[in-house]
Formats: structure tokens, C-alpha cells, sequence
DNA sequence: TGATCCTGCTCATACGCATTAGCAAACGCG
DNA sequence: CGCGTTTGCTAATGCGTATGAGCAGGATCA
């Protein structure tokens, strides 16, 4: 046997319309439920209909059906990062899943839009060809994401929703309370007699880090007498940015991501600094949250799956006519998880 | 600002047509490259409508294409677990990256089918509003899939390919070769003098599940001087299964999956039977790689990414026209990796 | 000076579906 | 029997794109 690849002739309504002896438009009011409201259908011919719709399996052709106005339930997923998800399977797996769960709970499908083309560096959403005319609103996933497409989305009107707070205008996202969450941790750390804060950060300006850095600012700032080195790290000369930690006399570590923990936790071990009786480290943790040390690492987590399931919840909201989506419940944070681990411990009494 | 629900009249090619001052059909032609060929579009004008089409950034309606007759480069991707994918993420996750994987090199988007509603305890692929109208083809998985369903996707010539090998006739698929990696298996047992085999077994009729019989059965009519328990299993009473392979004075357990050889290793320990020493463990693993015990289980492991990233690249095979796939390249079994672990020994010289 | 050919487009239609307006027949009523 | 009303449908149209057929005007040729 050969691999038939003519799909022969679709099924479509007229065909069944023949069969049954009614017109193409019967079928469809049939199909449509439109039968007993404004065009009155009998039950007799609606029954004759299903029941040939039955027999030939048939089911309406999605794009016909968007080519004249009608939603699909479908769901696009885009990222912006430069290779699909499940490449960096700790950090999207989780959001696939929510996102799947909601998907399935809606009875939506979702249509990943793995065909984007990089250019400079970026995904891009609005290329030639994209398939976004199929779906009825998207997620939009990534650290960063192009504020200009963004606006576009926005000014065209077209239903989206990001995963992670955006500050551009009239985005509405389900982002995580990175603000909040890292202010928690400093005050924790705080109450532990700390004083002296040193935090390894990357230097990206996506909204995530920002909001790190602000949540750490503020609280410093506010509990007056602390004080903190800021590192910027691109994580390859992780020798240089221990010594910059050691060298500021700092008895707590704040490291961006669990990886600059797990690297900085080794520049430790191996200059003899106990954690966490002579240094304290705690992770914000982003990219990837398991940490390849068996150290019960003291961190911030954000809650994914439900962070894309919110997300999930809302675009489905907002494509739901009979609703109206608020601003405020457009742009929702929701609290990060934070992980009571072993690397944070009071202050040593004698340094 | 409130969520804009109107998504605001869309460019088309129409609009595009009045802004340069042609007509439609040229905007057309332009935009797929068949200005050259039947059609003749000078540069001139070309430029002038691409230069029209980059500044108001259109995009093609993918619906009226696909309505037009254009292919869509969307596969679609169905299972026939009754949750979606990543819920068993051991299992899934691995098949989404090589799926995804494939379907970014090709240039393609991928439908997850969340939506096919769950009818019976199996998922049903042709439902009522089915969405698989849009895609150009299907992957399909699942440990078991609905004969009935897979023969009549072959009936009407549509494009799909199993993951993992099917009986039903003309289906095409990549698949793992289960009956050759457990008679390897077996075969290397017996070369370190084991002759009496317990089998804790499934009883689904799933193919993979029969594979593993057929090359465990095989394998040791091959042999001749080798017997084996057949242990049938559904997983919830490891006591009795425990007693069955005691009791049959097997010196090599065989279990089909992880979760079974582990349930399996507890009892083994509490038993004061050593492994492997005493007894040697096999786990020919599905569902679920991972063990939770930190043994270094003697394992068959299907190479799941390359199976579904295969699988992905042969359905683009069918799909292309100028191409004939030959039914043999379209029935294809990839090698099981084997993980040398530390729970297959030699028998021991006095039992 | 026609007849022919080429160039540069446009026209018209199909794709499958949803929807509105409206038509023919049956029915009810006086 | 004449007239309005209801019932049960259908005709027609639009959605945005792709594409084969064909048309007008200029150039070339005899």
C-alpha cells in the first residue's frame, strides 16, 4: 500500500445537503443550533440532517468557519525566546502544562506557533505568513518580548494575553509578584540580624529582572540601615563575581537564578565559606529552578502552572463577548512561592 | 483602557490594492511570488506593492488561504491519554521536544487537539468540530490507540503518523524496536547463566506491550534451556506479584515498567533478598522513565524525542507531493537504548 | 495599414460556511 | 372566497485569497 496523499473530496455542507434534499443553508442553521430562533426548522428535517451529519462523520471546515466570522476555539502560544519551549524543558514545561489543563478544561486547542522566524536574535510574532488569523486570541510567552509588536497587538485590537507583567501600554498579562517576593525574602533575611546584601544579577530589561531588582531596592531602602553590592553578571566569569561577593564583606547572597547560586555555592565550598554559617544564599530563581546540588537552596518560585493558567482563564475571558475584562483584572500578579530551604540562617553573632 | 474586543477591520489585500492602485489579483500575485511566472508583474510595480505591504505590515489571512486551497504548514498533534500530554510529563515532555524540535526546522505550527472530548475513557480524534480540518496532517500518540478511528483516518487518505508501532493496516508510523531490545535483554541475562525468568507483565493490549512479550517469548524458545513466569499485573497488588516471582525460583525478575520494578525492589529488600546478588532486575520501562529509588536500574529506554522527532519528519515526507513515501519507509522501528545498570549480574555460583 | 504578438495587468470565480432577507405554500379567519 | 399570518424553508451574499482566462494598448511585422 501506498500512502494515500489526496484527501479526496472534503464532505461539506452542500454535500449533505444534497443527500438529505435540503439547501446549504439548512445545514448550516441545523449545525448552528439556529434552528428554533429566528429560521424555524421542524424537528423532523433538523433529525434528518443530524443523522446524515452522523453518517458521513462530517465536520465543519475551520477556516470557512473563521472566513465568516466565527471563533474557533483555538488558543495560539508563542514565545519569544529563540528555540521552542521544551528545549529549556524546567521553564516551560510548567506552562505548557497550565496552559494545557485550562486549554482542555475550555475545550479550546491550542496552536503553537513553532514556525516563527528569528530574526535578529528575537522570535518574531508578526512575520509574513503567521498563522495568527486561525486563532482566536494568543499567549505570549518569554523573558523579553518586542514592546513594538506588542503596541501593534494592542492597536489592532487583537486578543492576547502575556505570561509575566509587561509594562507597555494596555498589555494585559497574569505575571508573578517579583516585587513582593524578593522584598519578603530580604525582610527574612533582615530579621535574621542581616545587614550586608550582596546581589549577582543579570542585566537584561525584561520586566522579571526589574521588578527583582526594584523588590530589593525598595526594601533595602526602607529598612534603613541595610546595605547591598550590586553585581551584574552574565554568568560566564562566575570567579569574578565570588571574589566581588567575598570582598564586600556581604553575610547574605542573592543570586538571579539558581544557576549563579549553584556556581557561586561551589566558589564557597571551594574557598572554605560554610553555607550558610559564615554567608546566607538565597535564589530568586527564574530559567531553571532545579538546582543541580543536592543543597536545600533558599529561593523564590514563581507559580507557573498557574501562572499560565491564569493566563489561559483570562484570554478566554476576554475573548468571551458576553463579558467585559476590566483593566485591573487584565494585569494581575499573583504571589511567588518561597522556598524555606537551608541556605538562610541567622547571623553568626562574631563574624 | 478596556480589552478592545472589535479586532478592528483587517488589512487585506483588497486595501493594499486601492493604496498602490492595482487590483487585487496583482497584490496576489506579488505576494506568491508569481509575478515572474504565468503572470507578468514588472519590478516596477512589484516594489511598489511590496513596499505597501511592509509599511502597513500585512499579513495574509491564513483562513482564506487554507479556504483557497494553499497548504497551511500546521501539523496537528493528538493523544489518546485521557489527559493532555505534559500531566504525565515523564513520558510526554521527551516526544513534545522531538515534535517541536522537528516542526520548527520544517517551518511548521503545531495543533495540539486539547479539545477532543473523552468518550468511553479513550479520547476520540473524530469528534463533532474536530479542528483536524486545519491541519495539513497528525501525530498521533498514546500507549493505545482506537483501531477502528486509525482505519478510518486510512480510508479517507488522511495524512498522520502513529508514534509507536501499529498493527492496523496501512498505518504509517515510527516506532520503538521493543521485540528486539528485550530479547537482547534476555539474551544477555542468559549469557551470564540465568535460565528461569519471572515476567511481571501489563495486560493491555497495547502494541508496545505485545512487543515486549513476543521478544521476551522469542528470545526464549530461541534459547531453549530458559523458562519463564508469565506474571500478569494491572500494578495494585505488588504483595501477591512479589510472592509469584519468589515462589517461581526465578533468578531474573523482568518487569515491564519502572514503577513495577520498584514496588518490586521494596519488597525484594524487606524480603532480605539482595539485588543482585541473590536476584537480578530488569525494567523494559514505559510510562515512566525515572526511578524514584536511587538503584541504577538495568533498563530498556525507547528513544522517545528521536522516535516523535522522526515521526514528525516522516509525515512531512507524506505531505510532500513530490515525493512517493514506499510503505516500508513509512513503517519504521528505531533501536531501544539499553542502560547498563547495576542490577543484571551473573547468577550466582551456588543458588 | 492592417494583422499579429507581447506586455501588463484585471475579471471572475471558487473555496466552505454563516446569515439575512424573503418567497411559496399552507393555514386561520371573517 | 379573499386576505393576513404563520410555517418551512431557500437564494443570495460576504468573508479574504488564489488563479486561470482574457482584455486593452502598444510594439512589431508583413
Amino acid at each position: 500500500m501506498t500512502i494515500s496523499k489526496a484527501p479526496g473530496p472534503r464532505m461539506t455542507q452542500r454535500r449533505i445537503a444534497e443527500l438529505v434534499g435540503v439547501s446549504q443553508a439548512t445545514v448550516s442553521l441545523v449545525l448552528n443550533g439556529k434552528a428554533d430562533e429566528a429560521s424555524r426548522i421542524p424537528a423532523a428535517t433538523r433529525d434528518r440532517v443530524l443523522e446524515v451529519i452522523r453518517e458521513t462523520r462530517y465536520v465543519a471546515d475551520p477556516a470557512a468557519r473563521r472566513l465568516a466570522g466565527v471563533g474557533n476555539k483555538i488558543l495560539g502560544v508563542f514565545t519569544y525566546e529563540s528555540a521552542f519551549p521544551t528545549a529549556t524543558q524546567d521553564f516551560y514545561t510548567p506552562l505548557l502544562t497550565g496552559i494545557e489543563a485550562a486549554a482542555e478544561e475550555l475545550g479550546c486547542d491550542l496552536l503553537l506557533l513553532t514556525s516563527a522566524p528569528v530574526i535578529d536574535g528575537r522570535r518574531r510574532l508578526l512575520h509574513e505568513q503567521n498563522r495568527l488569523g486561525l486563532v482566536d486570541g494568543c499567549l505570549l510567552l518569554g523573558l523579553e518580548m518586542d514592546t513594538a509588536e506588542l503596541e501593534q497587538l494592542v492597536a489592532e485590537g487583537f486578543p492576547f494575553v502575556a505570561i509575566g507583567r509587561r509594562e507597555a501600554q494596555g498589555v494585559p498579562y497574569v505575571g508573578a509578584d517579583y516585587v513582593g517576593g524578593t522584598a519578603e525574602l530580604v525582610r527574612r533575611a533582615y530579621a535574621l540580624g542581616h545587614r550586608r546584601f550582596a546581589y549577582v544579577h543579570l542585566t537584561s530589561t525584561g520586566e522579571s529582572i526589574l521588578d527583582r531588582q526594584r523588590g530589593l531596592h525598595e526594601e533595602i531602602a526602607a529598612l534603613g540601615d541595610a546595605t547591598v553590592l550590586m553585581r551584574p553578571s552574565d554568568g560566564t566569569d562566575s570567579s569574578a563575581d565570588w571574589r566581588a561577593v567575598r570582598d564586600s564583606g556581604a553575610t547574605v547572597l542573592i543570586a538571579e537564578t539558581v544557576r549563579i547560586a549553584d556556581d557561586l555555592l561551589d566558589h564557597a565550598k571551594a574557598d572554605g565559606v560554610d553555607v550558610p554559617s559564615d554567608l546566607s544564599v538565597i535564589a530568586l530563581g527564574d530559567v531553571t529552578t532545579a538546582s543541580r546540588q543536592d543543597v536545600d537552596l533558599t529561593r523564590l518560585v514563581p507559580p507557573r502552572t498557574l501562572l499560565a493558567s491564569e493566563a489561559t482563564l483570562l484570554l478566554a475571558r476576554i475573548l468571551d463577548p458576553s463579558h467585559e475584562v476590566s483593566p485591573e483584572e487584565a494585569r494581575t500578579l499573583l504571589d511567588c512561592a518561597i522556598v524555606d530551604g537551608a541556605t538562610l540562617a541567622p547571623l553568626r553573632a562574631t563574624p
